[in-house]
DNA sequence: CTAGTTGCAAAGCATTTGCCTGTGG
DNA sequence: CCACAGGCAAATGCTTTGCAACTAG
């Protein structure tokens, strides 16, 4: 099935370590402090690949390009938080109601996306 | 300033018809109905401008590109609906309570995009 | 007239794919 | 062994830009 190979060892413990979304960016970065040789296109690939083991979420925001979280991390529902200064993404704990008083007559909802834009408490601290 | 020409005429009148918000090669689509000539790129330059000018508002979604819509429409506060079978984007009207619930301690914040999915009502009919 | 606009083609970016070499099991 | 994985480069797809011709005012 899956082989074991440095490069998505490398990868993974990327993940691992970082407990936040990553962008293929960043994992190469990452992954590169263990195999210098990782090429972006192996980023791509394998981020593909544990998507569809489901061993990563990809976490999308609006505007920007996607990210990706253990899995682990989003079995539970949740949302999401942008801090405006350091831009970082962090994971929110519940959800909200009446979001189906929203629909227009005759639409259906099957899933929905919240994300909450502000300062988190180390940038909040500073300002 | 701005020039009186009939390609922005097409899209602001593309705006005006749709009454959602639309993405550039939408855009394309509906003006060349009365400019044919019209070129993608003229479209992102327009837009580009009509932005600064505070004439139309990006919407962006999750992990899609930008869309924009007619700055009277975001004048009010509104989030939006993507249909996952014919694509299109729709404004919602209304909010919901209780998202401040969810920000861990010390975060603060300042703005939120809410996006719900499923199927509208023309979609859902023929499912 | 003439500065702002447009169409076309080429350039940029981020992401994907083809192809051939390398290697995990 | 040898099918899958990785590296490299070319190919995409979307958006931007350079440039010469065009036109609104």
């Amino acid at each position: 099935m899956q082989r074991q190979t440095p490069q998505r060892v490398a990868i993974e413990s990327a993940f691992a370590s970082a407990g936040r979304p990553l962008g293929p960016q960043e994992i190469l970065d990452a992954a590169r402090e263990h195999v210098p040789s990782l090429n972006l296109a192996t980023v791509y690939r394998t981020l593909k690949r544990m998507v569809e083991d489901h061993a990563i979420h990809p976490v999308a925001l609006p505007g920007e390009p996607a990210r990706y979280e253990l899995q682990s991390a989003a079995e539970h529902h949740h949302h999401h938080f942008r801090c405006r200064r350091c831009d970082a993404v962090f994971d929110l704990e519940g959800c909200v109601e009446g979001l189906k008083k929203l629909l227009p007559r005759g639409f259906r909802m099957t899933g929905h996306d919240i994300v909450l834009f502000g300062f988190c408490d180390t940038c909040g601290a500073q300002a």
